[in-house]
DNA sequence: TCTGGGGTCCTAGGACCC
DNA sequence: TCTGGGGTCCTAGGACCC
């Protein structure tokens, strides 16, 4: 019996933020519109801009001024991040009202599995989700469709705005080899000079690609990498996916360089609280930690390290986080600071671990009396029963750490 | 007059264990 | 007695994507 193809799409909203603000305020449409951060404050790229704007030669990632001296007339606005998220709730809603199969990759692009759904004609069926997003959310969208993740995602960038683009397997060697190797998804700067160092300039030439020769050059990347170009790519349309957290961080790049400790530490305070924040939202902990800093010269490093027991309130992660930087800062001008948390565990798993060697430690070395003492000085007597509370939702035990000075494993 | 902020995945070396 | 090899954990950095 023969196994009926996949059919899948990758969904890609056209210039998203700039969309969702002529949408929001239809006298930007037509105009040439940049949605950039603020340039005093040393944010001034361009994060999206309207069809228009490219039009002038105006990328995402541009400085703001460079930008400007390309098009004069062009019109900038502050990212509104609320309106693009509800946007793109929206949007995505509206795929699921077609499938489950769902899966968002980031804000404005998403994968749909329909080939359950495309009993009769597909293309009838993704004109009308094109249409939807149009008509209800005033979003123009291009659509690709094919076989697998990675051919849809090729497709998608074909036709901008707006465009609906089939890519069967048996098209790839007329379509998607003579694309220069820069084109294909995967395949960034660095990779692409090595490439053409080798004399790899066209998919085909990767899809052809001596496999031996590319895995040396590129490690278990070159054989995937061939395997795509050969329109090989057997992953699913995962819509859990967006569950499985790796990693929750924060940073900003600071409105001028700083070399003040004091202030520095309130940044990563700032920082500590918005992680801290978002970690709770997902009722996650971490149980590593990382900062990121970005020198005055652009150079930037991380530290990161394990901790005893998974972390997610502020002052749990300001301690760690302070810990690393004093630790690693040679006082110098920094630019931008990070912080971000990383092997992410549910709160109520990592309740469950901690019970199991808590209990231990605890009935071991600390008499009840001793933890509520110290429970009390942290958090007023008053608390009691909170602290104890705070004790079963981890609070207690993830606070050793950031109180002992042995919380960074056998740290230097 | 420069170059944001949110992520994922992979590599590589050293420590440590058996 | 003179030096193996496999596996895991930890840390740092790099490439890539939107």
């Amino acid at each position: 019996m023969k196994k009926r193809g996949r059919i899948i799409l990758h969904v890609d909203m056209n210039s998203f933020y700039a969309s969702v603000e002529a949408a929001h305020d239809p006298s930007l449409k037509g105009k040439p519109l940049a949605i950039a951060g603020n340039p005093e404050e040393r944010k001034g790229i361009v994060v999206t801009c309207s069809y228009e704007a490219r039009s002038f030669g105006v990328k995402t990632t541009m400085p703001l001024w460079e930008a400007k001296k390309l098009c004069p007339s062009l019109i900038v606005q502050r990212p509104n991040f609320d309106r693009y998220r509800e946007a793109s709730k929206a949007m995505f809603d509206i795929l699921r009202s077609f499938t489950t199969l769902v899966e968002p990759v980031s804000i404005d692009e998403g994968y749909v599995d329909i080939t359950e759904l495309a009993d009769h004609e597909p293309i009838e069926l993704i004109q009308t989700i094109q249409d939807r997003i149009l008509r209800e959310l005033d979003l123009p969208c291009s659509i690709g469709v094919a076989p697998s993740k990675f051919l849809a995602k090729m497709a998608s960038d074909m036709k901008k705005p707006m465009g609906i683009t089939v890519l069967r397997k048996r098209d790839v060697p007329l379509i998607m080899w003579p694309l220069d190797v820069r084109e294909m998804h995967g395949i960034g700067e660095k990779t692409a000079q090595k490439l053409y160092n080798i004399g790899v300039k066209t998919i085909g030439d990767l899809a052809q690609g001596e496999e031996i020769q590319l895995k040396a050059l590129l490690g278990i990347n070159g054989k995937r990498l061939k395997d795509r170009a050969n329109g090989f790519d057997e992953r699913k349309v995962d819509p859990e996916s967006i569950y499985d957290f790796k990693s929750v961080g924060n940073s900003t790049t600071l409105p001028k360089d700083v070399s003040n400790q004091s202030e520095l530490i309130a940044v990563l305070f700032k920082l500590s609280q918005k992680v801290s924040q978002r970690l709770k939202a997902k009722g996650m902990l971490c149980y590593s930690l990382s900062i990121m800093i970005r020198f005055k010269d652009r150079k930037t490093i991380t530290r990161s390290c394990t901790l005893k027991s998974p972390i997610n309130h502020e002052d749990d992660l300001l301690a760690a986080a302070k810990s690393l930087f004093l630790a690693h800062w040679d006082g110098s001008s920094i630019r931008l600071l990070g912080v971000t948390g990383q092997e992410l565990v549910e709160r109520k798993q990592a309740v469950k671990q901690l019970d199991l060697f808590s209990y231990e430690e605890d009935a071991k070395h600390e008499p009840v009396d001793k933890v509520l003492e110290e429970i009390n000085k942290r958090y007023g007597s008053g608390k009691l029963n909170r602290g104890i509370e705070f004790k079963r939702e981890t609070r207690f035990p993830a606070a050793e750490t950031s109180f002992s000075k042995d919380f960074l494993k056998d740290h230097d």
